[in-house]
RNA sequence: GCAGUUGUAGCUCAGUUGGUUAGAGCGCCUGUCUGUGGAACAGGAGGUCGGUGGUUCGAGCCCACCCAACUGUACCA
């Protein structure tokens, strides 16, 4: 011993990567339930389950800059030792997509599967939004029918039903990538040429949910302001162009620029308010029909170059034809132009799947959540590896994001599981304690032996039943183990005695929420206690 | 990436115009109270004041540069 001052050790500091989250036993809970609802709606539709792993070759994902020999970031990436890129999926649809390629003639065509995991995307995180989370995906594999489209708005709207969302409170929406593209062509914009410019317009026009008509208006114009200061270049489109462009929200799209959230949810769902530039408001009930004649007086707007745009406007028409055949032409699947989704693979119908509802944190600021689930038509993914025409369509829930929404909204059941019965235990020998737990499990009750030191007092040990949350402790002291007696004290009731102020009455009251039973009764008895407190572990 | 805001204990936050050894509440741990969760009481652990450099006799406070978080924005297959 020197009279140095001893060195503090430098402690690790334990920190979760940021975009990542450690989940606790409500959650995973939450999460099982979930994507049991899920799965038996996607097997009523007659999917069957299929898994790939959580990595692939990078080049199967598709995703590679252009003049570089590096995967995209936005993609985690590592090389293998023979120096191949492989990347973490960051989503399911490319992954089955060389799967089906893979096993193309082992398979019933169409071929349809369903599978949950894990992906992985290196983005800013944010709420709702992690690196990684789960998706649980089903996908149509070999049918260019809208019949295969319908049916993932169909399903779309059944599984978000099927989780406790009612209809008033989501959303499924349905876009066709070929009305965007042959607006652009009408604007001249058709080329590839103009690739970079059709980008900057397409993801103007997916902002419109978050900055409505005039927030799209600038960003296809000079350019917009957001509230830091920070300014986003536009794509520069003259005005009557972006007239163009804009005509085409005039479908469904509007009344989320003019209605607010509560008028939304006050008024039947399928009745939409319009407004005129002069902020004239109208309403109107909103059928596929109505949507269909805004989208003639678009039509009419772009000239003949708009071939693209017709054969989009009538997959629309079936897709709808189908839809209200079958029951959904209600409101709950909307045709909304301004949907975009992912600019990488989707060739036809898109789908997207939001809630109404307003969600806001802690300190009642309004979060944005996005979308909760989405999907499209994909017919270039398969056919990438085969050299054949393979059309498909697919579908994704966001599990994670609908989950964080969900438990932000309140609406779903963080309750912790019961604990386990805790049987305490007094003195060294511990073997008749760790007896009375095995009949315990033997009769499939959840149980285990304090394991903590032995030499802890009851109070102790009682606290840690309490922490876990335990229905009930069994005690057996000397008195009682020389009488072949145990105690079972009732925690449940036990809980609600905590007002009383004088410690000799809360003990006394304690001490009544326990029963004595003999030791042969322990299992009956503890049967009975878990009964009446409507104790079960799922 | 860009912009704005913020970094003091596990959590929520105090910390005077720069002045000894940086505090509180909650939480946590140990005990007392017949062998029983709470309350009460007594004690205890826990901090590179985000980091580095600078100004100063002296910096949690002032300056510079980094880093991180949050919010917005961009990207989001």
């Amino acid at each position: 011993m020197s009279d140095k001052k001893p060195k503090k050790p430098q402690k690790l500091r334990a920190r979760l990567p940021r975009g990542l989250e450690d989940r606790g036993p409500a959650a995973i809970a939450a999460t099982r339930r979930m994507v049991e609802k899920i799965r038996a709606v996607y097997e009523r539709y007659g999917f069957e389950p299929v898994e790939t792993p959580a990595f692939e070759y990078t080049d199967a994902l598709g995703k590679f800059l252009p003049d570089q020999d590096r995967p995209n970031e936005g993609v985690f990436s590592f090389q293998d030792d023979d120096e191949q890129w492989i990347s973490l999926r960051y989503d399911l649809t490319a992954p089955l997509a060389r799967y089906v390629a893979e096993n193309f003639q082992n398979l019933a065509l169409p071929y349809r599967s369903y599978r949950a995991g894990y992906v992985y995307r290196n983005e800013k995180p944010g709420p709702g939004r992690f690196r990684q989370f789960m998706q649980f995906d089903a996908d149509t594999v070999g049918s260019a029918s809208p019949a295969a489209d319908a049916e993932m708005c169909m399903m779309a709207a059944d599984t978000m039903e099927a989780l406790g969302i009612p209809a008033s409170q989501f959303v499924v929406k349905v876009n066709n990538r070929k009305l965007l593209d042959g607006i652009l062509d009408s604007i001249g914009l058709g080329g590839a040429d103009h690739a970079a410019r059709k980008l900057t317009i397409l993801r103007a026009m997916d902002k419109f949910d978050k900055f409505g008509v005039e927030g799209v208006r600038l960003l296809l114009g000079q350019g917009r302001k957001d509230e830091s200061g920070d300014f986003t270049k536009g794509a520069g489109l003259s005005e009557r162009d972006i007239e163009t462009v804009i005509s085409v929200f005039g479908v469904g799209a509007v009344l989320t620029d003019c209605a607010t959230t509560d008028e939304k949810q006050a008024r039947p769902r399928d009745v939409l308010t319009f407004s005129s530039s002069d902020g004239e408001k109208w309403h109107r009930k909103v059928t596929f029909n109505s949507v269909f004649e805004t989208l003639k007086f678009v039509r009419e707007k772009l000239g003949d170059s708009a071939k693209v745009f017709d054969d989009g406007i009538s997959e629309l028409r079936q897709i709808s034809e189908l839809l209200s055949a079958s029951g959904y032409g209600d409101g709950r699947v909307r045709i909304d132009p301004s949907v975009v989704r992912g600019l990488e693979y989707y060739t036809g119908p898109v789908f997207e799947v939001e809630l109404l509802l307003e969600t806001k944190d802690e300190k009642g600021r309004p979060v944005r959540f996005g979308s909760v689930g989405g999907g499209g038509r994909y017919d270039g993914l398969v056919s990438r590896f085969r050299g054949e025409p393979v059309p498909a369509t697919g579908f994704s829930i966001g599990v994670s994001r609908l989950q964080a929404a969900l438990t932000m909204l309140d609406k779903l059941d963080t309750k912790p599981q019961p604990g386990p019965v805790v049987v305490t235990v007094f003195g060294g020998d511990i073997a008749s304690y760790q007896k009375m737990v095995a009949d315990l499990r033997n009769a499939g009750i959840r149980a285990e032996l304090y394991l903590g030191n032995p030499k802890h007092s009851l109070g102790q040990q009682m606290r840690y039943a309490d922490k876990r949350n335990s229905p009930c402790a069994i005690i057996q002291g000397t008195d009682e183990k020389a009488n072949g007696k145990v105690l079972i004290k009732d925690l449940i009731a036990g809980a609600g005695l905590t007002s009383i102020e004088d410690r000799a009455e809360y003990l006394k009251k304690q001490a009544e929420a326990q029963i004595e039973a003999g030791e042969s009764d322990l299992v009956t008895e503890v049967r009975k206690l878990l009964a009446r407190h409507d104790v079960r572990w799922d």
